[in-house]
DNA sequence: TATGAATGAGTATTCATTCAT
DNA sequence: TATGAATGAATACTCATTCAT
């Protein structure tokens, strides 16, 4: 059944809205709009990089003329700005339900250290769009050093949770940190072997390495034997 | 008179060589060229990155004209190719004289592993350059499909050491290429994150980390405890 | 309880008039939005010009959208044109406000003439919005050929004051318009010189160049030497 | 009859000149295609002005894509700076012609004073280029302070015949810079006048009027009433 | 009356590459 | 070998204007 008369601002006056659509449709219909060039941008942004991406070809993809990509965003590095922290939103959902449902402390380190590994390796595209994030220091600024800043710090609350259940394994922050960077090195270094067929190569399987690489740090953290 | 017959091809005849000289004196000319202008490419692709430099300022800086680079290399990417190629032979020189010099076998591997590591640390343009490596997958093609089968060929020999040294302290072949991937992708997400200031982010060392890594391996592998 | 009958020329019936109020008290709304845009579009033409204006900027500026603006005007150059008239309304009453103090007729001459002058000396801004005037054949139509002949008419209602008060000296009527338009021309070179720093590039002040040059008519025109 | 053995660095040998064409030749060749781009550029900058120029206007008329202009100038404004320069150029020699005719001192003064004017009066699109001069103020910087300068310094060179001349006639050099800026006033004035049309609709002649304002002058600075 | 979104034409400039010389 | 000139396609971005709402 439906439940027409609930106190929300929505509802109350079907005519009016149709004569005159409530914020709430507008901003609604202007979000989907965004999201769908957002959409669009970030299948291009995959393919070419952002430098190698056009507006225009994010524009035609987006069924949109170039100039109209600006009443929605300020220019091309915003737009990239928000696919990746959308992608890395996506990420950090990822990792936390992997987290939400470890039972263990153990499993907890796993599921984060994994999580962040596993996200990317399932999600090719994210990786690519993230290997900005690695580029980031070659020019002096892709996207604006704000953009950047913000960047960063979504980068550190993703990496937290490793972190985290370190802690709760017994490590001194000044530990669980370390681990977290050494995960953090080791998956990206992994991730960009495996993702360049550069692992293929020597007839390795990338996932395995990065799971016995966490199993040999959860050792060392326990002082129990890695099972390898 | 004159010494005709010398061994070697060029020769014969001196007063046709001033008119036009031997087949070896052009060579070398021509070769000499070759390299100002790979000189030049190289600080201009360590500054700009394959896309951002212009064939412009390439031949500015070697002091031609755009056009003359053709005469030498085939397309920007032939150049870039070549670039890379000598960045990687002063690698490979740079890890066989550490291994040289190393006394025991498990110097030898800290040699080759640390050695990958350190070039790339202590020279950061390099690190750029190499970074195509990384990146072969994401455009459809970069440098073309055969210069990139050259460059994972030469990547392939240059950490053959790492896996050379670990045999002779006792792994299989097949332990020993796991243990060079580990290392190779290990320094790789290390030198990533240093060189992009991620790192630096979470106030940690990379060298430090990669020679701990490195101590870590060799103790599992001769099965002494790691000197943490 | 309400007071539905004050004197004001609004009011008498305030449920009409909060549904719809009457016409002159709409009209005097309308009014005022106008002239709030013209104030804008003002600012916005004496910064940057009739070409360099947008109007977007103008509309920023007043607090509108650019497409509000043309429930208002039909045109950017229908703004600019009643930017200019208003502009030279200005000038007019400064004009009229001086030979109205003026006592003699020789006054009122110098009043007139050197009025002309003054405004735009003191108000630059204006100046910048009159050049269109000087610049009308440079492209082949700046505002439409109408509104032309309407700003032509204007000018030519301002100067009049100045011949007005030759003939009160004694001159015919062709003398005295010859005597506006040498005055007219003298001012507007000068301001033009002083406008662009060009005068102040020869170490000469054009106010004092604009006095002496209206002293040496009035003397020709009384018979007089003029006071140098 | 030709005349192929003179000694200079042209001819000699015909067939060399055929295959790789002397410094000479090239350089002239060059240097024509740049007054052909100029050419243009002049017919499109007088008539749409600077800001309404577009450098894809100047490329088609003078054959060219806008890519090619770039090998000759280095932006718009360059080109419009040399257009103007030009201008200049021509205004000087065309002053320079008159005064050398005049035979006494009265009429060198003349010849400067009224040959600025009369060049301007019988090349309005000259004129049209001139009057960017006069906006220099306007906008920050239209073509660069650098040119801006040379553009200025230009201008006082041209101006100066008219204070030597007025030197020549017993004015001390103050007096003959302060008559200098009079005239270059009075004749800007009307130029700008009669320019647009603005003389015309008050029935005046500006070249008389120019003219009048001379024997003016000459009248004042050599005691003798001037001949009206 | 006012808005947000959209368009289409326009801007200067840069690029790798080609080619006659 | 080397150059200067040229091209054509590409770039991000801006503009005045329109229109459904």
């Amino acid at each position: 059944m439906s439940l027409p008369d609930r106190n929300s601002p929505e509802g109350l006056d079907e005519a009016a809205a149709a004569a005159k659509p409530r914020r709430g449709r507008r901003a609604a219909v202007r979000e989907l709009k965004r999201e769908l060039i957002l959409e669009a941008a970030r299948a291009v942004f995959e393919a070419e990089g952002l430098d190698g991406a056009s507006l225009r070809a994010i524009a035609a993809r987006a069924g949109y003329t170039p100039a109209a990509l600006y009443f929605h965003f300020e220019s091309k590095e915003a737009i990239y700005a928000e696919v990746l922290q959308a992608s890395m939103a996506r990420l950090g959902r990822s990792m936390a339900r992997r987290v939400a449902r470890a039972r263990t402390q153990e499993d907890r380190l796993r599921a984060a250290a994994l999580g962040f590994y596993a996200f990317y390796e399932k999600n090719p595209r994210d990786l690519d769009l993230g290997f900005y994030l690695f580029r980031g220091g070659m020019k002096p600024r892709g996207l604006g050093p704000e953009r950047d800043r913000a960047l960063n710090e979504a980068l550190a609350a993703l990496l937290e949770p490793i972190a985290t259940a370190a802690e709760a394994l017994g490590a001194t922050r000044a530990e669980a940190e370390r681990l977290m960077v050494e995960c953090f090195a080791h998956a990206a270094g992994l991730l960009l072997l495996a993702h360049t067929g550069r692992i293929r190569m020597f007839g390795a399987s990338a996932d395995r390495l990065m799971a016995d690489y966490v199993e040999e740090k959860i050792a060392m953290l326990t002082g129990r034997p890695a099972a390898r």
